[in-house]
DNA sequence: CAGTATCCTGTCCGATACTG
DNA sequence: CAGTATCGGACAGGATACTG
């Protein structure tokens, strides 16, 4: 990434976006989750040309999201799997994925999440693990500027944009 | 947008990203959320080109995440609001968040988010609205496909792709 | 199998100037 | 205030050929 605009930034968000604003970024995390470990299954299931996935992949691994791991030494094999950085980049994917089923899914859902248990579809919504209380649209909860917010930040908060969620 | 390599993916996240798949796109998005609506606070809050403004507001709005409204007649004055897909695109920007504060914080965090009623910090999870269970790591869960998925996708889990969650 | 090496195109993005 | 117009650079991403 290394976006000059995005260096310095001190909002977790953008933070977040310089390891994973690229595209295949995203969905190489994707395929890492459903259990994808080697540079040709990746390839095969993305459809992405070989350069670009030794790049995304070096950035990932470079970001701390995933490690790449010898598992065969003569000849020498590696395969890449998430660190714990990466396994919880989860949430994001699975709301992501939630996001994409509500709105454009055309008719129907690609992609669902099941529990094993019940066998039920699963609806993924956030809540507060304190309060235990959903933290979507239930207008209880804000965003605050924290105590490693720098100026700017700190101004927009104090401009008034304090959005309630 | 508009990458070839997406056109036509069935997959859920690959669909969000041809929307959101921007740098910028997401953090205006997030501005949105703080109360930002019009042109020149955005550039303002971004720091961003007003050309590239320009294209994700208009690329957003052509997705269907936010609408342009004018708010005065003479001289017309417009202003982005978020649509209810776009509301619903929260989630995604508060696991962001979450991950961000967790892993690159730099030791505190930089914007929180807080019950307003009990004025104490949220930890967002991820829950089973349906049985109220957490998904993240709890291992019960499973990414299956679903009824509108195409063979490249369904053969993905055919082929044992199957992550637990 | 797991990449590297080249070459090429598109466009994201920045900077700046200008307008009703 | 809310943009448009134009220019230029960097790099994401694609295609293809090649290697131990």
């Amino acid at each position: 990434m290394e976006r000059k605009s995005f260096e310095g930034m001190q909002c977790p968000i953008a933070r977040s976006l310089e390891r994973v604003g690229e595209w295949w970024s995203i969905l190489i995390l994707r395929d890492a989750f459903y259990g994808i470990t080697r540079f040709d299954e990746f390839q095969k299931s993305l459809g992405i040309a070989p350069n670009m996935l030794t790049r995304r992949l070096k950035g990932l691994v470079e970001s701390g999201l995933m490690e790449r791991r010898e598992y065969n030494a003569r000849p020498p094999r590696y395969e890449y799997v998430l660190t714990k950085t990466g396994q919880d980049f989860r949430p994001v994917l699975l709301s992501l994925l939630a996001w994409g089923n509500k709105h454009f899914a055309e008719g129907a859902a690609s992609v669902l999440i099941k529990n094993i248990k019940t066998n039920k579809i699963a609806v993924p919504v956030l809540t507060d693990q304190v309060s235990g209380e959903e933290i979507i649209a239930s207008g209880k909860f804000k965003i605050v500027a924290g105590p490693a917010a720098d100026d700017k930040l700190r101004q927009r908060f104090a401009s008034g944009y304090e959005g309630t969620l």
